[in-house]
DNA sequence: ATGAAAGCGCTAACAA
DNA sequence: TTGTTAGCGCTTTCAT
């Protein structure tokens, strides 16, 4: 490995010259940044981040730790962040959880260890007090998922909003047997979904019919699986609405293979705009997030505070709203429907 | 920061002493390892990696450079090895390239500035000479993609079978008008389906009738072009092959807004088994790939070649098998088709 | 079984 | 404008 001091030694000058002339110090003359440049990509230099950082100077890494980078909402704000992070000369390195609190710990040790710049997170349910006492030492922004103890800087989508929307749009197409599918309320993100979904039925006939299925939200079986418990109930839903991409995947393969007639049986509504989500049956009705543009802005967000170096940065939050895209998978009720289904209903409920 | 010295303070014994009670080394007791250990965890220390690397030692980091994460490909690749390389106490670092070359020598100089333990790369089309040359530095292996000049470590998947294989099959169907769509020949990988293509109808009657559509494989926007001047064609293809993920995806989304019948009108093989293939129109007949196998494998033989710590570890390299999976999108073509289309085949091949 | 001390490559305070 | 020197936290001889 060629040093400073190797460049020092054929100039023959001092190391800290060279040093200053790479760092662009206005003491040095240009005549000597010249050469030093020169000396240095002739023989191939590269600075030592390890000697640099021991001078206190945090590194340029900047850990980014979510749940599982297969789930495309991972894996677009690993892009987003990566693109952005990268005219600011920041690495992004990548840390997996699998929603255990354990890994998660792990991983924010080694990321505390090597004394990265701060650390974006997609947090678990409830983190280790250890993680939070690292966090706490680290400048950190939390992404979707947001807890108190992590600090106030969180970049998320309404996600009430998002399941209130979906389940108007069906409310409003006459259902009153709807369904919903989802995270369990242990995230922030799962309860604020299906409080979307009850505010959105509250005070409607629907509000009565109303059913649930909560379970694991990264589980395309689970999806599958409440999608065949909804199905084999003596009156089923005429409408389901998901809370999850994964339960959504799942729920999608299994309405697929068990030839259920969408939207003339069942109205559906998806979670998240995957691609394929387009071609499925009639098209799928969905709930799209603005998942790239909430990393990108998480991203300049991280790089304006990186540069206030201040010790306590102002906290920030910000929610970015979701839209419903309405495809071929939702209908009104059928008058058929409407006359037979609910009557049934009506019963049950009185 | 708590340091090794103060936990030296604290149990007034010297900064080796800790540091080797913390490495366990052999020659400190048991019962001072076990005092160390305590305070350790008491003050919350943390090992300082720069300190460490600064002492010779390579990082815990492994670069992970890839074209774009969102790609499925990549992000199976990125969390395979994670939980592979997680179990041997090491970080992946992530870096895009966008196949751009210029960033790739950017994202391998960062990497090299910090020491990294190795890189995994699948590397631009034509690397950057000083890329070559900070990788030869390094410990480094290619994935799928395979350039000489990066040395002789590659893990990657048998392009010219797995096209042999598609194409095979539709040439078994009785296809005679058949169409590749597929990246240009400036990858390794475009050049060995093409040539897999090319292979597959050889000899056949389909030889003649053979059309080739190339462009850039990692766009959806131009497998949704490819298919529709194909169809435009005075005698359009009876089938098509893809061959690459992006560009599957761009013409199953044309050919669902077209309307095309599949596979009455076209039969259609798929490159890679994405979420979604399995329900879009009849079930896409596809190429499947053991990406995820493919990462882990490359990951345990990094971890291995990383413990060997020999200067020149032994080259190796592997080649895994794809699979074709036959579902709802291709089907022999039809008697009366076969005596009409290819009779006008047959007059433009004569 | 433990301690003292040197030094990794770089930066920054202090000198010249 | 450039040089000298000290020290970041850790590992690793060499001593004890």
């Amino acid at each position: 490995m060629v040093t400073i001091k190797d460049i020092a030694a054929r100039l023959e000058v001092s190391a800290s010259t060279v040093g200053r002339a790479l760092a662009d110090d206005p003491r040095i003359s240009a005549a000597m940044k010249q050469k030093v440049q020169e000396v240095a990509n002739d023989m191939g230099y590269v600075v030592n981040r390890a000697a640099r950082m021991m001078r206190g100077v945090s590194s340029n890494l900047v850990g980014l730790v979510v749940p599982d980078i297969r789930n495309s909402f991972y894996s677009t704000i690993a892009h987003a962040l990566s693109k952005c992070l990268e005219s600011a000369d920041l690495q992004l390195t990548l840390s997996e959880t699998d929603d255990d609190r354990l890994v998660e710990l792990r991983h924010i040790r080694e990321l505390t260890s090597v004394n990265v710049a701060g650390i974006i997170i997609v947090p678990t349910a409830r983190p280790h007090p250890e993680s939070v006492r690292l966090l706490k030492m680290t400048s950190c922004i939390q992404l979707l998922r947001r807890h108190a103890s992590l600090g106030e800087h969180w970049f998320g989508i309404d996600d009430t909003q998002a399941l209130f929307q979906a389940t108007r749009h069906l409310v409003e197409l006459g259902h009153q047997r709807i369904a919903y599918i989802g995270g369990t309320t242990d995230l922030p993100t799962g309860a604020a979904r299906l409080q979307g979904f009850h505010g959105a039925v509250a005070g409607s006939k629907a509000a009565a019919h109303v059913r649930e299925e909560l379970g694991a939200p990264a589980s395309t079986d689970f999806g599958r699986d409440a999608i065949r418990r909804l199905l084999a109930l003596r009156s089923p839903p005429t409408a389901v609405v998901l809370g999850s991409v994964q339960n959504t995947q799942g729920a999608l393969e299994e309405l697929h293979a068990s030839g259920v007639s969408v939207p003339e049986t069942l109205s559906v509504v998806g979670f998240g705009d995957e691609l394929g989500f387009r071609w499925w049956g009639p098209g799928l009705t969905t709930i799209s997030l603005p998942v790239s543009e909430l990393a990108t802005a998480c991203g300049l967000w991280f790089i304006h505070q990186l540069k206030q170096k201040s010790a306590n940065p102002a906290p920030y939050s910000s929610v970015s709203p979701p839209t419903l895209v309405v495809r071929g998978s939702t209908r009104a009720v059928e008058a058929a429907n409407a006359s037979r289904a609910p009557a049934r209903s009506r019963q049950l409920a009185g």
